[in-house]
Parts: C-alpha cells; structure tokens; sequence
DNA sequence: ATGTTATTTAACCAAATGGTTAAACTTTTT
DNA sequence: AAAAAGTTTAACCATTTGGTTAAATAACAT
C-alpha cells in the first residue's frame, strides 16, 4: 500500500472533518459535505472511519489538545508568575484569534457529552491539580494576592475567550460590523487582558 | 374557540421548544421531541407554528430577550456606578445560574446565523451607544478609571457568563463533579467578579 | 339545533442522511 | 506475474425527519 498517499487521504479527511465539525458542531455537520470538502466520497470516508461519532471523536479530542498544551507549559515554565501569565495569555488570544470557532464548538459539545468530556481530558495530559498548586505557591510565597486560584483561571480563560466567542455579537454592538475595528480591539486586548489580570493579583 | 385553551397550547409548546432548543440547539432540536415534550403531535406544532425555522426564530428571540433587559436597566438606573455595576452582576449572574445553558446556544447560533442575530438585536431595544455613553460619561466625569469601555464591557460578560457556560469543565477540573462545590463557588463569585471589577475602574 | 370556525389527531410523504455493499482499481508482497 | 492486501467508487438501503393532508372533534355563533 502506498504510505504517503494513505497518510494524504486521511489527513485530507482530518482537516476537512476538524473545518466543517468546528463549524457546524456534530450535529449540524454531514458526512457528504466532510467527504466534499476532503475531495473524496462518502463510502471512503466512512472506510477510514466507521462512524460519524467515530470520526467526531477523532476531531474533538485533536481540537481540544491543540488549545491545552500551552497550560501546562506555562505551569511548569520557571520564569516569574507575571512573565508566565503575560506570554501564556498572549499566546493565547493569539490561538484563539485564529481559530474563533474554536471555543464555541468546545462550549457546545461539552454540554452535548459531558462523558466524552471528562475521557478526553483524561487522555489529554492536563493536571489541574498542577495549575492550582502552581498558584498556590506563588501565593504562599508572597508573590501574589492570596486568592481562590480557581477564581484566578476562570478569569484569565473568561476574559480572553469571551469576546472571541462572542465575536458576532461584539461586531454588530460595539463596532458596526466592521472587522478591522474587531480586529484591532481584540489585538489590543492582548494587552489589556494582561494588564487586568496582572493588577488584580499583584500586591 | 377556547380563548384559554389556545393560550395553553401556545404556551405549552414555547415552554417545551425552548428547554428542547436550548439544550439541543436547532440543529439537535426535533419537533418530535418538542411535541412529546409539549404533551401535543407533531401536527399541531406545526399548526402553531409552521416551521422548525420559525419556532427557532421565535425562541430565540424570546431567549435572547429574557438575558438583556437587565443591561438597559442598569445603563437607566441613577445609582452611583458601582452600586449599579454591582447589582448588575449580581443579578446577572442568578439569572446565568438559573439557565445555565443559555449562553452556549446564544453563542451557537449567533455563529450558526449571525444575521438573524443582528435583526433580533435591532428589535431588542437595546442601545449599544447609551452603554457605551454610560461608561464614557462616568470617565469623564471622574468617576471611574478610563479606558475603552468596550473592553470594561467584555470583561463584565467575560468574568461572569465563562465559568457558568463552561460548567461542565470547571466541574471536572476543579471540583471532581462535585456539582454543591461548583455551586457554592459561582455563588462567591457574584462578590468575585464585582470586586474585581470594581478594583479594576475605581480610581 | 345547525352551520361555522378553531383545534387536534392519525396516517402519510418526500427528502435527507448515516451507513453498507459489491465491484473496480492500485499497490505491495511473494 | 500473480496473489494478496489496501484503496476508491457508484449504487443502494433503512431510518429519520420536517412537513402535509384529510378527517374527526370541540367550541362558538346564530
């Protein structure tokens, strides 16, 4: 069998089927538009991977490891807590930046499956237990304002995945429809986000 | 015709459309499920309201209402501005509680059809320029920081509807699926996020 | 009571959709 | 080169789904 040409199909399937899922969520997407999409028919779509869940499942979890890693990276980087917040929710934004569908199809399917939520996080190499610790001692250690580190990440995630979620909305309220304007305000957040965050924990 | 019966139907069938719709969104929703859902067959629901497409547009029109007047109140309000952002939160973050899956489906379907979401806005009879005056005129008048009142807009939604739209992964993360921790930790939160607010613009 | 209008139902339909099958074509192995 | 294994396709199938229809029932007006 022909590797490269195996490895191109399926590829083509996974980057077809990550597009139209991300947009239409399980279930709004179909199988014929994935196989349309990936240049290919239905029947061989489903003789790579049997199901719709299947392939869902597939694309759920590589979806949501492409928005963990850098967590767990800022967790255990050594830099001084302000550096490692700084760069962890600017790199954030920026990924999120590029992929605005992103959020809102995880918000969905969590509450479609909560199960499949909970086995993919398993599988997924976060450490909650990590992040908290991580705050905590910087806490102990008087380099931050002693507070609930959980309150501390559903801020950080809250304040920088909102208004990208909710990027129509903001668009049509606060700016006219005009993407530049969006654009810019989301790029300026970067900034702003750290700076919010950065003032609320320092002493 | 029984003026009461019909008021009931009606109303039987919005209450059932929107848990269904809701938790399901519209592409998840079957008139089926609406109709056993509603104690009624799927041909009265279609007597009511003809199409699927129009029983959405009713519901969320209906949802999306229920979730903002409390945010013109606020801007129309003569309390000081931290009182008012204060009651503000606290009351916003209830009504999140009390229907927790209403911000993903707003979210979805805003991305699904953002042009129904914009013609829903129009007839919301909310005015993004007086929010945005509100705030403007608070820094002006030297009562809170200034900064783009835009972003403190986004940092309000942000801080209070994320923790709840992402229940599901809070849950696991934080709270082992210890569903009276996940609860007691949004009700802090209402105090959370007002401080934390309120620290970020006062002066 | 009787005709009229609104409400409700069971049965039905066409289109869409996830999935299957069997055969054709390629590539790899021997 | 031939057999085996992997890949691709067109045609097909069963089920689901939104929506319709025609008839029955209930409510109302006269």
């Amino acid at each position: 069998m022909n590797e490269f040409k195996k490895d191109n199909t399926e590829e083509k399937i996974l980057i077809a089927a990550q597009s139209v899922f991300i947009e239409k969520g399980m279930d709004g997407a179909r199988m014929q538009e994935i196989a349309n999409h990936a240049g290919i028919n239905k029947a061989l779509l489903h003789y790579y991977f049997r199901t719709k869940q299947k392939l869902f499942e597939a694309i759920f979890k590589k979806v949501f490891k492409s928005i963990l890693p850098n967590i767990m990276e800022m967790v255990h980087s050594d830099l001084p807590i302000e550096k490692k917040l700084g760069i962890f929710i600017e790199k954030y934004i920026d990924l999120l930046l590029k992929n605005p569908f992103v959020p809102t199809f995880i918000l969905k399917e969590m509450n479609r499956d909560p199960g499949f939520l909970a086995a993919t996080l398993k599988s997924s190499g976060i450490q909650p237990r990590e992040i908290l610790a991580m705050f905590e001692h910087e806490m102990e250690a008087g380099n931050i304002r002693k507070m609930d580190p959980r309150d501390l990440m559903a801020n950080i995630l809250g304040l920088s995945i909102f208004p990208i979620a909710a990027g129509p909305l903001l668009n049509i309220l606060f700016f006219d429809n005009n993407k530049q304007e969006y654009e810019r305000f989301i790029q300026k957040r970067k900034e702003t986000v750290k700076i919010f965050i950065l003032n609320s924990i320092m002493l």
